[in-house]
DNA sequence: GATCCATGGATTGTTGACAATCCATTCTAG
DNA sequence: CTAGAATGGATTGTCAACAATCCATGGATC
């Protein structure tokens, strides 16, 4: 009965939570579109299992606010408009430039380097021009900074967060960046925490939350800094 | 066909999520203890409806985090030990600070002056010895202070803080504070904000909530800054 | 020709019954 | 007396059918 090596436990996730990370993947990654319609019955038919476990998956989704319900209408995709972008990107700064300011303040030596190491694999990904992977590591850039916080909470907001940020992405999918100022503007990030200076974070942060919202979002507040191709 | 007087729209909310709110309440209020299991026979047949939508409901309690789920065994309501009290509330100073410097940083005056009723409906509440209002003044205290920020996914990861912070509130009913203190603390912050001082902006919110936790968790850090009762 | 009403199709909302799983208890063998 | 297996009760997990609701289409009336 010994246990020569550590085996999953097997079929430990509900079948709801299945479906659900299936769907959120498929919304992530637009093969399910903004404003699409989500039919209870043909997904249902699709994953091979009822109605039931189905529902208890989109109301998951429904309330990570991915899906919206129309009661006796129906559920679609969220559709991300100005204003919403411009709501997830001030979350994001509030909660990254939180974890920042708490890793500087409890002096998290291991969360700087857990940084400095996705910072190394954006610039790896850079000059062997893998843009999927660079696109990748940035995200991972973002988890790790907030997960050095240390904040179970702080990480799990930030998750959905994230989850609309690469919807966003994917939105932008081929449009082209130079990944050397994706790739700095990452440093600074790291750079600023590593130095213990929350001045600079928060400009940091600001910056480049900015920046990507002057691509997401053309016709947006200041035109100085809009820099990109 | 006129509309005399705007009429509200009539069962606008779905069946999951009136249950959802009540025993959301139940929770937040004590009236269903922290361990406690939930049995979806017994509560569907108390709500007098099918364990389908009172399924729902449990469900979205899952996923805001005030209730436990055990495959195949059952829910229990989410208890806090100390580790979880201490992430709650690196969230709400993380949230919070945010919040504030959100605040500073756009000129909200409005917000401004909307704390400042809220610290003013604190003050009355103390002058007067009504604790249940004080105490209530104190909650919409900082939920103005994150609704001032303006961002709809901030306000709503903030309330789900919020109602894990109630709990907390009703498991120390009973023990007493000095009402002034409390008052005072919350003026700290409001007129850091006014002044847009961040920096005594930061300090008055993690002063306050290591006040809460030392209250929360007797055997805390630092022995220094408890002077509570 | 425009407006109102009835009808039909499709969708979600809800239900009660059935199956699978787990835990505690009891029983049995050594 | 103890360790292990069988069993029973209770719980969640799943399903297919039914009811309620909504929107669009088409037709009748003025």
């Amino acid at each position: 009965m010994s246990s020569p090596q550590s085996f999953k436990r097997v079929n430990r996730e509900s079948t709801a939570g299945l479906i659900t990370r299936q769907l959120r993947e498929a919304i992530m990654y637009g093969r399910l579109r903004p404003g699409a319609q989500l039919s209870e019955a043909i997904l249902a038919a699709e994953f091979g299992v009822s109605r039931g476990p189905l529902r208890e998956a989109t109301q998951r989704l429904v309330q990570e606010g991915l899906v919206r319900a129309e009661p006796n209408r129906g559920l679609f995709v969220k559709e991300l408009d100005e204003h919403e972008i411009r709501d997830l990107y001030a979350a994001r700064i509030a909660i990254e430039t939180a974890a920042g300011r708490t890793i500087i303040r409890k002096g998290q030596q291991q969360a700087v380097a857990e940084l400095r190491t996705a910072y190394e694999a954006m610039q790896r990904a850079a000059e062997e021009g893998a843009l999927a992977q660079l696109s990748d590591a940035d995200l991972r850039f973002h988890e790790v900074l907030v997960g050095g916080a240390g904040s179970a909470r702080l990480q799990r907001m930030h998750q959905t967060l994230m989850v609309e940020t690469r919807m966003c992405l994917t939105a932008l999918q081929g449009t082209y960046r130079d990944p050397e100022d994706q790739v700095a503007e990452h440093q600074r990030i790291a750079e600023a925490i590593a130095a213990g200076d929350s001045e600079s974070l928060v400009e940091a942060i600001e910056e480049h939350m900015q920046e990507a919202l002057d691509r997401l979002v053309p016709g947006s507040r200041s035109a100085g800094t809009a820099t990109t191709v």
